[in-house]
RNA sequence: GCGCCCAUGGCUCAGCUGGAUAGAGCGUCAGACUACGAAUCUGAAUGUCGGAGGUUCGAAUCCUCCUGGGCGCGCCA
């Protein structure tokens, strides 16, 4: 059963005739004739019922009918659309996880958006919802960190030395230099490396952590945990892994390494998880980490990683499985990198350019709200360009204001019938079989289409379906507005439009609310 | 070389997992404020859905090949 697009097909239709004929090699107009028969019309919804085309049923509902479906947006409020199938079951979504070595950018903060919204989507559907950051606090790219703070803190001393390939040079590693200088001194100036570097690993990598947490916050991004990858190794975590692993004999070893027999599972090459050296990869970390989280509870996990990491798919997945687990328990959300713009021209991704783009500039410049709505404007896994100048704008260039004008406006027309000792009826205090114009039964089918999204949105995991909607909807309701006044001499009218705006309004609410897009009611 | 993703109007993209005549926005052109907010609306033009086969009642959607792009193929993370 789906919508129609044309209204000469009716309201719905269906074409399971056209299936089970197929199935059964009949004529399926002769079984949507034998189905249409058989239907129980005894809430006497239909205007009637066509067969059309191959074989198409196409319902054509009453006139009157329509207003019914709004009791349920008045009585549910700011839970309509929500719904219970996720049953409470846990599940947790892992993103933005990005190493504490720098601040985060423009790439990351379309991960965010989209493991936020999707976190809130499955949450309005049920789910006992986590979310959670990885921080990769371990391993050599710490270890860089620490030592391009020492190189420039020694800098600051005077001591000037080369700057080795795989060190961060980004200004705020100056910043850091020149704080620690401040806080400890000179102390570390004549310290061995070895022993400084582990410090001032653990002070950058903290400060730079404190820094993130802030920019996420400020972009409406709140974890219930930032998860340590230190933290997993101190508690043996890889270590009993591996065990487990070699008990089930996934591991051999060979070339002094040990390796993990990913391609029992589809990877199409074994992994290493031990290096020649003794060290565990970042991979043994990472299969660890999720054997946590499943032990933790969780029977869903969702990671959302940036496209680039799409390769890692395989020995994920054959590594949940090895581990015992079904194969749709972890679920990958993949999302592309995001072309930054200003005026139509891209803007340089170096740090030293000083143009924009670390996630706090681009959220400082260009708000909260432009910045969460289009980063949400594409599928995840399509490239996203996204222009400074354009997300600025207030114009009809810029779909957020768009959307969260409507809303303003309804906003307002409410306001001016408060004006009036208005005020927007109950369903049941209003006669809403007044709303018969094509426009009215329009934006009914568009609210009741809201909760069908939202459950869309979060069995395919695409939080883009609800921008899209919300665009909609938002454009629905413009075009009513230009050609209709709400407020009118007719009182009963007048009542059943309210009541209509008001429908519309907590739909654009609690859309926008997934979204983390700010619902203003005046602009 | 192997693997994954993508190709839809001038531009940027949707297309509800196989349905009816492929849709939006931007841009272009022509219009609408003495009426609840013009950050809005109305109308017009623009398509061999990259190409070629195949599957079937029916394909932008599924299968194969080709062309053209992106990405991945580390004892990096």
């Amino acid at each position: 059963m789906e919508w129609t697009k044309d209204p000469s097909h009716g309201d719905y239709a269906s074409n399971v005739a056209m299936i089970i004929a197929s199935q059964n090699r009949k004529n399926p107009r002769e079984i949507a004739k034998i189905l249409s028969e058989g239907i129980d019309d005894s809430g006497q919804v239909l205007e009637k019922v066509e067969i059309a085309g191959p074989g198409f049923l196409n319902f054509f509902i009453r006139e009157g009918c329509w207003s019914s479906l709004l009791k349920t947006v008045d009585s549910e409020g700011d839970r309509y659309g929500s719904a219970g199938f996720g049953n409470g079951r846990r599940i947790q979504v892992e993103f933005v996880s990005a190493n504490p070595t720098g601040p985060l950018h423009i790439g990351h903060a379309r991960g965010a958006v989209v493991g936020d919204v999707m976190a809130n989507i499955l949450a309005a559907v049920g789910y006992d919802v986590f979310r959670e950051y990885y921080i990769n606090d371990a391993g050599n790219q710490m270890n860089n960190l620490g030592k391009s703070v020492l190189l420039r803190y020694r800098e600051l001393l005077g001591r000037t030395e080369d700057f080795p390939e795989g060190c961060y040079k980004g200004d705020y590693i100056r910043d850091l230099a020149a704080e620690l200088l401040k806080r400890d001194g000179e102390r570390y100036l004549d310290r061995d490396d070895q022993e400084a570097i582990p410090l001032l690993t653990a002070y950058a990598g903290g400060a730079i952590l404190e820094g993130i947490k802030k920019d996420l916050l400020a972009f409406g991004v709140v974890f219930d945990l930032y998860f340590s990858e230190r933290e997993l190794y101190r508690e043996d975590g890889v270590g009993s892994l591996l065990r487990t692993l070699q008990e089930k004999d996934f591991i051999y070893s060979e070339g002094d390494a040990l390796w993990f027999r990913t391609t029992a599972f589809g990877d199409e090459k074994d992994r290493v998880v031990v290096r020649q050296n003794g060290n565990p990869t970042y991979f043994a970390a990472d299969i660890a980490y999720h054997l946590n989280k499943f032990v933790r509870g969780f029977e869903t996990v969702i990671d959302i990683w940036g496209a680039d990491h799409h390769g890692y798919i395989p020995r994920m997945s054959a590594a949940v499985q090895a581990l015992g687990y079904e194969k749709e328990a972890l679920k990958v959300i993949l999302v592309q990198l995001v072309n930054l713009l200003r005026d139509g021209k891209p803007v340089a991704m170096s740090t030293r350019s000083g143009e924009f783009d670390t996630l706090r500039e681009v959220v400082d410049e260009v708000g909260k709200d432009a910045a969460r709505y289009n980063f949400l404007m594409r599928r995840s896994d399509s490239h996203l360009d996204f222009d400074l100048e354009l997300a600025k704008r207030q114009s009809n260039e810029n779909p957020v204001y768009y959307v969260q004008y409507a809303y303003a406006r309804i906003c307002s027309i409410i306001r001016m019938a408060a004006e009036r000792g208005l005020a927007p009826p109950l369903y049941g205090e209003t006669e809403l079989g007044l709303l018969k114009l094509p426009e009215e039964i329009e934006l009914i089918k568009a609210i009741t289409r809201f909760p069908e999204v939202l459950e869309g949105a979060a069995r395919t995991l695409e939080p883009h379906r609800l921008t899209f909607y919300l665009n909609d909807i938002a454009a629905i309701f413009h075009s009513y507005y230009n050609k209709n006044k709400v407020i009118s001499d007719d009182g009963s009218l007048t009542g059943a439009r309210l009541f209509l705006v008001k429908s519309i309004r907590t739909v654009l609410k609690n859309a926008l609310t997934l979204l983390g897009v700010s619902t203003p009611e005046k602009m």
